[in-house]
DNA sequence: AAATGCTCCAACCGCTCATCC
DNA sequence: CGGATGAGCGGTTGGAGCATT
C-alpha cells in the first residue's frame, strides 16, 4: 500500500494555469506568505489545485526575479562544468544561477545544451577521425590506439582496487541505471551502433568482455568463443550513437570518454561519477580500458601508476 | 493548405528526506 | 522510536507552436 495522496485528485485542476488563478497565488503570498504549508494553501485562497501544484507555479514562474530564456553564454559554460562535475542535481545548480529555476535550468540543458554540447564534440571527433581515415587509406577498421590517438589526453586514472581487494560488485548501481537507460533510448541495437574495432591485445580475453555485453545489454550477435577476439562492425562511423557508456563487472573502473570535457573519465569502485550522458564512444574502447591503459602507458603521463584491471 | 514531425517547456508524478507528534 | 505528513527534488510527460514535407 503506498503513501496517502497529499489531495483529491478527484477535485483538484490540472494543467495550465489561468491568469486568474496566478493573480489569486500572487496577490495572496505577496501578502500572507506561504504560511508554511502548501497543501492547505489551495483551500484556504479558494483555488482548486493541488498544494505541491501551487508551490511550483510559485517557485517556478509567479515569484519575484525569475528569469526566463535567453541564457547567456557565461551561464552556459557555469551550467556545463557544474554538470559536469556534479551531475543532474538542477538545485543546487540553480542555486548558483540566480533567477533561474532548477526546471528551467534542467529544461535548457535536456533540449539545447547537451545536443549543442555533444553536437560540437561528435563533430570535431568525426572530422578527426576522417582526417585518420583519409591518411591511413583505411574506411572502416580501425584500431583501439588509433582511436585514442585521436584524443591523445591521458585519463585521470581513478583507478581504485587492486585485483586482490575487488568488490563483489564492482559496479555502482546508478551505473547499471544509466547503462540501461541509455541502451533503451537507442534507436537501434548494439551491433548496427558499434564501430569496428579490432582488440588487439591477444593478453585479453575479449570474449570475457563480450559476455559482460551480452549480459547486461541486448545484443542480436552470438558471443565468440573464450579466447577469441572481439570484433564489432559498423559501416560507417556516423553511426556512433550520442551515449554510449557500459559498466563492465570484470573491470575494477568504469572508464569512458566524455566528450563535453574532451577527456576521459574513469571511476573506482566507490566513486559516484555522477551524470555520464556526456560520455560518447565505441565501447571497445571503454570496455577495454584496462588493455589501453597497458598499450599506452609508455606514451602518457599518467597520474598514478597504470594497471591492467579486472582481466583474470 | 494539410499532414506530419520536431522542439520546447510548463506541469505532473513519484520518490526521498526532514520534521512533527 | 516510529509512523504520518509535508517539502523538495529530479525524471518524465503532454501539448502548444513551429518547421518541414
Amino acid at each position: 500500500m503506498g503513501r496517502a495522496p497529499c489531495c483529491d485528485k478527484a477535485k483538484v485542476k490540472k494543467g495550465p494555469w489561468s491568469p486568474e488563478e496566478d493573480a489569486t497565488l500572487k496577490s495572496y503570498i505577496e501578502k500572507h506568505g506561504t504560511g508554511g504549508n502548501w497543501i492547505a494553501l489551495p483551500q484556504k485562497i479558494g483555488l482548486k489545485r493541488c498544494g505541491k501544484s501551487c508551490r511550483l507555479r510559485w517557485l517556478n514562474y509567479l515569484r519575484p526575479n525569475i528569469k526566463h530564456g535567453g541564457f547567456t553564454e557565461d551561464e552556459d559554460n557555469l551550467i556545463c562544468s557544474l554538470y559536469i562535475s556534479i551531475g543532474s542535481r538542477w538545485s543546487i545548480i540553480a542555486a548558483q544561477l540566480p533567477g533561474r529555476t532548477d526546471n528551467d535550468i534542467k529544461n535548457y540543458w535536456n533540449t539545447r545544451l547537451k545536443k549543442k554540447l555533444l553536437g560540437k564534440q561528435r563533430r570535431e571527433f568525426t572530422q578527426a577521425l576522417r582526417n585518420s581515415m583519409d591518411s591511413k587509406g583505411c574506411e572502416t577498421t580501425y584500431s583501439i590506439s588509433d582511436c585514442f590517438s585521436l584524443y591523445p589526453r591521458p585519463p585521470p586514472l581513478l583507478v581504485g582496487s587492486s585485483q586482490g581487494n575487488r568488490a563483489s560488485n564492482p559496479v555502482a548501481p546508478h551505473m547499471l541505471e544509466e547503462f540501461s537507460y541509455n541502451r533503451d533510448t537507442q534507436p537501434n541495437n548494439l551491433e548496427e551502433n558499434l564501430g569496428t574495432f579490432h582488440c588487439l591485445n591477444s593478453d585479453v580475453s575479449c570474449a570475457q568482455i563480450h559476455e559482460q555485453l551480452c549480459e547486461n545489454a541486448t545484443c542480436s550477435r552470438s558471443c565468440p568463443q573464450l579466447g577469441s577476439d572481439l570484433n564489432i562492425n559498423f559501416p560507417e562511423f556516423g553511426g556512433i550513437p550520442e551515449e554510449i557508456m557500459y559498466s563492465v563487472p570484470q573491470l575494477d573502473s568504469f572508464s569512458a570518454v566524455d566528450m563535453v570535457n574532451c577527456c576521459t573519465i574513469s571511476s573506482s569502485v566507490s566513486e559516484n561519477l555522477g551524470d555520464t550522458s556526456s560520455t560518447v564512444y565505441p565501447s571497445a574502447l571503454i570496455t577495454n580500458y584496462g588493455v589501453c591503459n597497458q598499450k599506452m602507458a609508455q606514451e602518457w603521463t599518467f597520474l598514478d601508476e597504470p594497471r591492467l584491471l579486472g582481466f583474470s
